[in-house]
DNA sequence: TACTGTATTTCGCTA
DNA sequence: TAGCGAAGTACAGTA
């Protein structure tokens, strides 16, 4: 059966569907009354309230409420699930090592609880992100500027690693750093880090840094023309039909 | 009714449900097998899979896979959900603008449907953060060096706010930044950025940045080590039970 | 495992 | 609304 569903269950009826459903490898969705207490890298407490607990196979614990994209509690995939009854309540308690940590939601009372057997092979395609930026650079490097020529990508400096490094028309070191959307003076300031590694590389040949992103906030601008930076304008994708 | 939920639906019954729960601002859970496709800031393709759908009333959805912390595509708070039916699938697609997102998930079979009514009034309490650094500082300021004085959080700068700013024991101004766990590079630079734009701001005054954190790795303590940075080893909260 | 950087980041706050 | 930075960020890639 894909799909098993108890409606206002027993703690003890919730409870054997929950070991179940952990033994075997199934999603789990739990709704009702709980509390939710979780300490690890930090720690919080959160007060009675209905919620929907989604437990994964691979280890990964969601408490959403009916507001935000982000869950109000969670535990990341690598943990271990186990359910448990006591002073009344439906316990989940989802547990970690390095770091350590632990997530507890106690139900005072459970008015849904399902499992699903899970069949998804196919992988998300996406288009629009850094990478594509980057290959669009490599296709094209005269979008960069005339002459541009690529000589690696994620070159390794004191600073970190680069995301395009070439020299320009007149062999001077070129560094790229590359953003999907408009970016702000932390970019900035990684460009100029990686420019300054790369400078005491090659001492006087004048190392140039290009940033690459749809556009810029005015600080940043600033913070680029202090630095001596350069800003090139463009989309991670052909905003036109062509190409 | 708490809790209406709908095992193995017809396509039409299945859209009721979603209808009726869109308007009356209750949280839904849908699963089956799907596709989703995504356009806006990026764009994404999904084939066919078993995944769990949670469209909530502020306008989240989220398409959860059996993996993972992170939903294999949502759309964030704000968005409009419109259930359809269609070329013998059921159809949930959620809208906004500024950005300009769609998404839309196809059901070609749908195991289960589920509306919630949700009550939910308590506010998460988290100990851990940034702030709680900030607040042990500002107790015990001695915990930076002795004699450092605060005399600002969030102080604008040029360069941005700084978290928190003070004089030393000789009263020189000092830039602290805060970070509740170990730092990268990052945060190194971003101490320097502000402490460039003080610095412009108090002339010849020698101005001082202090990073605070748990621990730095090796390649950030060599960047702040370079940039006469310095660092002081300090948690969000006290480790000890004393205090 | 630790380090580094990206993300359709999301989120909260402030000007 | 845009800008800015934090997050229990998660996640992927790499050494």
């Amino acid at each position: 059966m894909a799909v098993t569903t108890l409606h206002r269950p027993a703690h003890r009826d919730a409870l054997g569907l929950l070991e179940s459903a952990f033994g075997d490898g199934r999603l789990v969705t739990a709704f009702g009354r709980c509390t939710v207490e979780y300490d690890g890298r930090a720690a919080s407490s959160l007060g009675p309230g209905d919620r929907l607990v989604v437990c994964k196979p691979d280890g990964a614990i969601l408490v959403h409420t009916d507001e935000g994209r982000e869950p109000v509690n969670w535990q990341p995939p690598g943990c271990t699930h186990r359910a448990s009854v006591r002073d009344g309540r439906l316990r989940i308690r989802s547990e970690r090592t390095s770091p350590d940590e632990v997530l507890d939601v106690a139900f005072e009372r459970i008015e849904q609880v399902t499992a699903y057997e899970v069949d998804d092979r196919s992988d998300l395609t996406l288009t629009g992100s850094e990478e594509d930026l980057r290959r669009r650079i490599l296709d094209e490097p005269d979008l960069v500027e005339p002459g541009f020529e690529p000589i690696a990508t994620e070159r390794e400096t004191a600073a970190g690693p680069v995301d395009v490094f070439g020299s320009d028309e007149a062999g001077r070191p070129v560094v790229v750093e590359l953003k999907r959307r408009r970016v702000g003076p932390s970019a900035a300031s990684q460009l100029r880090r990686y420019v300054e590694a790369v400078d005491e590389e090659f001492p006087d040949e004048g190392v140039r840094g290009v940033l690459v992103a749809p556009s810029v906030t005015d600080r940043t601008a600033a913070l680029l023309d202090e630095r001596d930076l350069e800003f090139v304008a463009l989309e991670p994708v052909d905003g036109d039909g062509d190409s």
